[in-house]
RNA sequence: GGGCCCAUAGCUCAGCAUGGAUAGAGUGCCGGACUUCUAAUCCGAUGGUCAAGGGAUCGAAGCCCUUUGGGCCCGCCA
């Protein structure tokens, strides 16, 4: 695995160092280099010198003088440097030929993680009474960049998104229509899911807070939903699946694709609670209340000071957090699949094939569990999930096998807060459904999608509307997700409208821009580039640093997987167009009258180009070869 | 009252898992580079008590403890 290659010689010939010097149990690091520090860097020394009583930079300079010895073939020479560090310097025409053709490969990038085992990555899962806003989009792009990026790590990975579609929020937009006469149509073309969530959401909750007798119509109705025959049930299935569409559209519009959908409702009916429930009890993991606060209930015991968390009521009825507990038993194939699966009504733009669950026994047999499973919930479910996890952990003996995984929310800067007539007094604003406070997915894309146009037709008048669209929709959908992911999951992003639409600097695209550069290049070259070049030639030190980040590919989609962290693909994105940009403004490909070295150059902006390719694939980030 | 998360340049963030070299980007401000393979770019300058204090270590932005400031969670709601 290209620069992996190195690093493996490295270590290799250290631990053949060590074992002629007698030592053993030595777990040193072997690292890419810091910039200005050769090649490859260890910290060996300064982990020896206290048992060999010297300085790190003498154990250094004992290394290096007993590694020259060894057998090298991509290390040209190591070096002690005065900090105690040990350095090494690459083989650069060995290790060129190495990385570039490499990279050419289909598989350059893959590495072998998951054995093939199954993945269950579960995300979106917005509750189908409303369009997407800007903070779902956030758990959409992870859930599906994770997806993607264990993909690339050798996991078979099953996306599901799971429908609420019997819960509270739809039984509020049931009230609307069926009570305060909401039309079952939007008016003036507005999308299905904008009118439920803008209007009929916000407005029926809205008359809860003016009226609380109205309090009793949505109990009624709640209690109406878990009866398929009612007519609550039928009306709740027509309106859950038209906005479940028009999510659905959102979603693949930013190129997020799923394999099966679960719907709650089914979950309920399918009496996999009561399944559950008894293993519960049998394994005495829940346990009922005699007396105290919760008596006549049963709850999971609390940790340490924690409350106990009830699970069902003293009436009988089972808590939210009752109806988590089967789906992830579920999910990690712990009970008999109840479900049968049919073909979603309609077809992904991507042509992956998409189920959902019924429990019409015309369905097929298919299974979508997963020896483990990663749930994208934002952080604010810390609590529930962790009970989860710890269920999860009694059932199954792999270590982790639920996982969740958590992020901090999206906030509205207080200017945003403001345009949508909310004064902050200059803070953040958290985003709410009920109050109407949120800015929608589809606005913010159809914001990107103006600017883009506009920006693209400025710069290139000569081009046809049609390929302009196609162009800003893969800037715009790579802006809106490259904003997402590029920040850790802990940290909390705060939308501002206005600075949401830069497209300078660390963003989408200014890596997109990079590999329309390369693509330019390529194309007036008029010619495929050939892997049969004299590797020498490409000496420059923006080369060799270009060559160098394609060679770190593999290594950043090993960390990402490892760590469940989307960001780290995209910082190696952004590099790896950094150090592109930095030898297109240094290096002359064309035009330079000399072929071989022109051939050398081509050679390595098609490396280039595949490889962001295939990074930037990882991010569901299209490069367009003009912009 | 209990629990989780955050704090690094004016602003937004990397680096922290696995301690070691000159703590890095972007943005902003200032100054340069378009008759050149696309300036959505590049080069330079400016900018740091790594929240504070203590501890362990030869060595801390990173590990441990305490404190402060900010965010979130803790219903027989979902």
């Amino acid at each position: 695995m290209t620069f992996q290659s190195i690093l493996d010689e490295v270590r290799n010939n250290l631990n053949k160092v060590l074992t002629e010097m007698s030592i053993t149990g030595i777990d040193f690091s072997v690292e890419p280099a810091k910039s200005g520090f050769g090649d490859v860097s260890s910290n060996i020394s300064f982990l020896l010198a206290k048992q060999l009583k010297k300085s790190p930079r003498d154990i250094a300079q004992l290394l290096s003088d007993n590694y020259e010895n060894s057998q090298h073939t991509l290390v040209l020479k190591s070096e002690a440097h005065p900090s105690g560090y040990l350095n090494f310097f690459a083989n650069w025409e060995k290790l060129n030929q190495l990385i570039l053709s490499e990279s050419n490969l289909d598989t350059f990038g893959f590495v072998e993680l998951g054995n093939k085992s199954t993945i269950v990555v579960e995300h979106t899962s917005v509750n189908p009474n409303k369009a997407l806003h800007i903070g779902h989009v956030r758990n959409i792009i992870i859930g599906d960049t994770i997806s993607r990026i264990l993909r690339k790590a050798d996991y078979k990975v099953n996306v599901l998104n799971y429908i609420d579609d019997s819960g509270l929020q739809v039984a509020d937009i049931l009230v609307g229509f069926t009570h305060f006469g909401f039309a079952q149509e939007p008016p003036d073309g507005k999308k299905f899911d904008h009118y439920c969530g803008d209007d009929v959401y916000v407005k029926t909750t809205q008359k809860y807070d003016e009226d609380s007798s109205l309090e009793e119509i949505r109990k009624n109705v709640l209690k109406d939903l878990e009866d398929e025959t009612s007519e609550t049930a039928k009306l709740a299935d027509i309106v859950t699946r038209r906005v479940l569409s028009n999510q659905l559209e959102t979603c693949w519009n930013l190129s997020v694709y799923y394999d099966c959908i679960n719907f709650e409702s089914q979950i309920i009916r399918s009496g996999l609670w009561t399944k559950i429930f008894e293993k519960l009890k049998e394994m005495k993991l829940v346990e009922f209340e005699n007396d105290g606060k919760n008596a006549g209930c049963w709850v999971i015991r609390g940790d340490g000071k924690e409350e106990d968390k009830i699970v069902v009521r003293s009436n009988g009825t089972a808590t939210y957090i009752a109806k988590d507990i089967p789906y992830a038993a579920w999910k990690l194939g712990l009970l008999d699949d109840p479900f049968y699966y049919e073909k979603y009504p309609k077809d992904q733009p991507n042509s992956q094939k998409l189920w959902q669950t019924t429990l019409n026994t015309n369905g097929t047999k298919e299974n979508f569990s997963g020896s483990k499973v990663i749930t994208v919930i934002d952080s604010r479910q810390a609590r529930l999930q962790k009970i989860i996890t710890q269920l999860m952990g009694k059932f199954k003996s792999i270590p982790d096998a639920y996982v969740h995984l958590g992020y901090e929310s999206v906030t509205l800067s207080s200017e945003t807060a403001k345009t949508l007539g909310l004064d902050t007094d200059g803070k953040q604003a958290q985003m709410s459904g009920r109050k109407g406070l949120y800015v929608s997915a589809d606005s913010v894309y159809d914001l990107l999608k103006e600017r883009t146009i506009q920006e693209t037709t400025k710069r290139h008048p000569e081009i046809d509307s049609s390929e302009i669209q196609q162009i800003a929709h893969s800037i715009s959908v790579g802006t809106l997700r490259y904003e997402m992911i590029k920040q850790d999951l802990d940290k909390i992003i705060t939308f501002d409208l206005t600075k949401s639409l830069s497209l300078e600097g660390d963003t989408a695209p200014y890596i997109q821009y990079s590999f329309a550069r390369a693509s330019r290049i390529l194309e007036k070259s008029q010619r495929s580039p050939s892997i049969d070049i004299d590797f020498s030639l490409l000496s420059d030190k923006t080369e060799l640093n270009l060559i160098k980040t394609i060679g770190l590919f593999g290594i950043s989609v090993r960390d990402a997987a490892n760590n469940l962290s989307p960001k780290v693909v995209a910082r190696y994105s952004h590099d790896l167009a950094v150090s592109f940009n930095s030898f297109y403004e240094h290096t002359k490909v064309l035009g330079i009258g000399d072929e071989k070295l022109e051939n050398a150059r081509l050679c390595l902006v098609n490396s280039f180009k595949t490889t962001l390719e295939k990074s930037l694939d990882l991010l569901g980030i299209v490069a367009p070869n003009k912009m």
